[in-house]
DNA sequence: GGGAACCTTACATTTACCTTAAAAATTCGG
DNA sequence: CCGAATTTTTAAGGTAAATGTAAGGTTCCC
């Protein structure tokens, strides 16, 4: 699974604090996020979604987030992290070594929020982190859009086309082999595929390169396989 | 009546920091928004419209924020947050105690002075916070009234399709795979909803789209997921 | 020059998605 | 609690976009 597709719970009893976070995470890219103001909602919304991750104030109206965060560490293993105000809950929580995976203190930078909890949702799930947007030469590929701009237009990728980017791109430089090709496109055992691969190489090369003929990114080495640059 | 609604008059002696701040609220919703550079001009507009909140830079060309305050408080009960460049100011303002309903330190994070001003709107006026309506090239959605209005007739949403569609605007442009959608609908454990997410879909889109058999703005990548845009 | 590796294009096929109607489930008013 | 109305799901045949195939062309290197 995608970094970016965790399921993420935040519980504040400060709407706005709440709403800030929320939408934080969102133009992050976290796909799904859900807000909860207080304990029994927590519970509730806990009770219907698997969650990966939970984003605790230490403050609710109905109890605090001590009590909330042994609740939900009985029902499942998902990591927490505390949001605090004040500075003797961040000493409460250090001295408690309750289990909490991180704390941070109100107020806080949005970055340093982002930071943590990818880097908790890293080391829990053994997630790869997922790229931001990619160049090749004048051409920006929008993975999540699934598009790639250039100066003239903007192109829509196919699956297979997306996914063979993909493995180029996270290899930019290195020669993968026809076989290595192969193998991440189609799963099966594969072989024969080798000139549908040519073709979507093509295919690649018409939305990339300004003359899809003479590429100047995506590169064959001839009897070693293809690379992008 | 609706917070974007509220009058909002802007007074500061930097033409910069006056466009910034006034293109921010613009673009957060706000419809009334205006702008003075000075004292004079700012007394001038106060006169002639009847604002519901003022930001106030300390620092003016033709006398300061505080006698401006109070000759401005002497008419009308109207909220004010003060702009401060400096942090002596803002050690002023805290002490004056002179009623000012929230300061903020420059530079700041537009973020936060949006969070501050929706504060203070709400708080003064009890407006309750109100969902933005989206739109979807002519469609415009109420969240609050479960309706998609077209320039032809006017839709009621579904339960399942207002999930749906939300999901789809909360992550606009981005393409969300038939695993992420299907989770949202169904929140138990679902495999097998593919075909019943494909009728939502449709039935969305014939409400959405001058012609639902060819979207414009509820697009499908094939083998990736959908995306609205 | 000739073979090998790769390109290119048009066309065939397949698969993922569309569409519709009808069945099942749910909601709602009496 | 029952029946009507609405919503949701299932099912099945249809469609077209994405993918695969094949055949002739090009380039490279010995």
């Amino acid at each position: 699974m995608n970094l970016y597709e965790s399921k993420i719970l935040i519980v504040d009893d400060e709407p706005d604090i709440l709403r800030m976070v929320g939408e934080l995470l969102k133009k992050e890219g976290y796909v799904h996020v859900d807000l909860a103001s207080d304990c029994c909602m927590a519970k509730r919304m806990f009770g219907t979604v698997e969650y990966h991750m939970v984003l605790l104030d230490v403050m609710l109206p109905d109890g605090d987030g001590f009590t909330l965060f042994d609740e939900i560490r009985c029902v499942a293993e998902v990591p927490v992290i505390f949001l605090s105000a004040r500075d003797e809950d961040t000493a409460r929580l250090r001295g408690l070594g309750l289990g909490a995976d991180d704390y941070i203190t109100k107020p806080f930078l949005p970055q340093e929020l982002l930071l943590r909890i990818r880097a908790v949702l890293r080391r829990t799930y053994h997630m790869e982190d997922i790229v931001k947007n990619d160049t090749v030469g004048d051409a920006v590929i929008n993975w999540s859009a699934g598009t790639i701009q250039t100066p003239d237009s903007e192109y829509l990728l196919t699956a297979k086309e997306y996914a063979l980017l993909k493995k180029l791109c996270e290899n930019r430089g290195r020669i993968l082999s026809i076989n290595i090709l192969c193998d991440t496109l189609w799963s099966d055992g594969s072989y024969g595929y080798e000139n549908s691969l040519m073709v979507h190489i093509r295919r690649l090369r018409e939305k990339l390169e300004k003359n899809p003929s003479k590429p100047e990114h995506l590169l064959t080495a001839r009897g070693l396989g293809y690379k992008l640059v």
